[in-house]
DNA sequence: ATGTCC
């Protein structure tokens, strides 16, 4: 087979003519020149054939984030390394009326101390290897990934019909494939030097990768269902999965394969969750026929506003700032014990899910069903163990390390 | 995004 790069006719000459872009969002969304210009680029790259851009539409390493790109090639670069990732919305048995905040936030401090016992079978039962990162299942990582506590604050009449209940209490988990995908990644930009023209899906390479990214995909969808498990555990709840929607990965369809980079993979009539962030709401949409016209695509969350970089200019610039972004309107919690995330993932951060919602739902893509608000925000916690530990005996590969520091 | 540069 040998080397899959060139296959086509000549796929490292940018196409003359660049594929169409279906551009999803009004004058009122937020979107940066840079991000357009990526957009630009990527319809230039070879075998892209169609386009979708959605209001959460932001710059990404590769190219533009909050896009479904179709093409006959298979370009990994544009999936980047979380593999899979996605968010999941579960339906928790806790009513509203008992809910504690700060008890909840000390239980769900716990989040990843919580014992899933041995999961070889679960892995088994999704078609996966029984020995497949085990042990980083149920770990939810860093960046933009949470698991969240919410309460519904609007319901509409297409919600209650879709079985959500304002009387109860939601958990949205966003995570992905964890170091499973990240090695995906480093591998495919390793071995294939030429990767920014993509793969032949045909070839060795390119069904390899397809293999692992396919692995990948149901292995994020099992850590999101634990990572829920380990939150009802804490919370001494039973839950049941409402929404799993994955927005990083690649699906085949009838014309080629659609990337979904950032953007939610949709079916008609399915629920999606569109997350705020920790101080703002997120959004349970339901997906119409209108997302043929999308590639079947749609936001995911509100989008980055503001790189993280720069986040450190604009906010928690000293300890009660930073506290402050621990806190939101509806008297919820963020638990975050890294300084830096606390201030990268601020709520002022992220565009507004509402106004992304909203432009999704003039473009005739999605019926909203629901707000929900967020209460107890899990991102990070330091294991009081694991500190202890180390105090006793110092890890001086640590020493140097900036910006991750505890409070 | 990633045991985040050893």
């Amino acid at each position: 087979m040998g080397n899959s790069i060139g296959s086509d006719s000549s796929p490292m000459t940018p196409s003359a003519h660049p594929a169409v872009i279906n551009r999803f969002f009004s004058g009122s969304a937020w979107i940066e020149g840079a991000a357009l210009n990526q957009l630009d680029e990527m319809s230039r790259l070879p075998g892209v054939l169609e386009i979708a851009a959605f209001p959460d539409l932001h710059p990404g390493k590769y190219g533009a984030t909050g896009v479904a790109l179709l093409s006959s090639r298979l370009h990994p670069l544009l999936i980047g390394n979380d593999i899979g990732c996605g968010m999941s919305l579960f339906a928790l048995d806790l009513p509203l009326r008992k809910l504690k905040i700060d008890k909840a936030a000390e239980r769900l401090r716990r989040l990843e101390a919580q014992v899933i016992g041995d999961v070889s079978d679960l892995l088994a039962e999704t078609g996966l290897p029984a020995d497949l990162a085990p042990g980083a299942l149920g770990t939810i990582g860093g960046g933009n990934h949470f698991c969240e506590l919410q309460a519904v604050e609007d319901l509409a009449e297409g919600g209650r019909i879709a079985g959500l209940d304002d009387q109860q209490l939601y958990l949205l988990v966003h995570s992905g494939s964890r170091a499973l995908g990240a090695a995906v990644f480093s591998e495919a930009v390793a071995a294939h030097p030429g990767l920014v023209a993509g793969l032949d899906p045909r070839s060795e390479a390119g069904g390899a990768w397809l293999a692992s990214h396919d692995r990948c995909v149901a292995w994020a969808s099992l850590n999101r269902r634990l990572i829920a498990a380990r939150a009802a555990a804490a919370l001494r709840a039973d839950l049941s999965l409402v929404a799993d929607i994955p927005h990083n990965l690649v699906r085949r369809s009838d014309r080629g394969f659609v990337h979904y980079k950032g953007a939610a993979a949709v079916r008609p009539g399915e629920l999606a969750p569109i997350a705020g962030s920790r101080a703002s709401l997120s959004h349970v949409v339901l997906a119409t026929d209108g997302v043929g016209r999308s590639l079947g695509g749609i936001s995911h969350g509100a989008g980055r506003k503001y790189d993280r970089a720069t986040m450190h200019g604009r906010v928690g610039r000293n300890r009660s700032e930073r506290e402050q972004l621990l806190r939101n309107a509806w008297g919820g919690v963020a638990i975050c014990d890294d300084r830096a995330l606390v201030v990268e993932e601020a709520a002022s951060a992220y565009k507004d899910a509402g106004q992304v919602a909203s432009d999704l739902e003039n473009g005739g893509l999605i019926v909203g069903l629901a707000s929900l608000r967020p209460l107890v925000t899990f991102k990070k916690a330091v294991d009081e163990a694991e500190v202890e530990q180390r105090r006793r005996k110092p890890d001086h590969r640590r020493e140097g390390g900036r910006g991750h520091e505890r409070y």
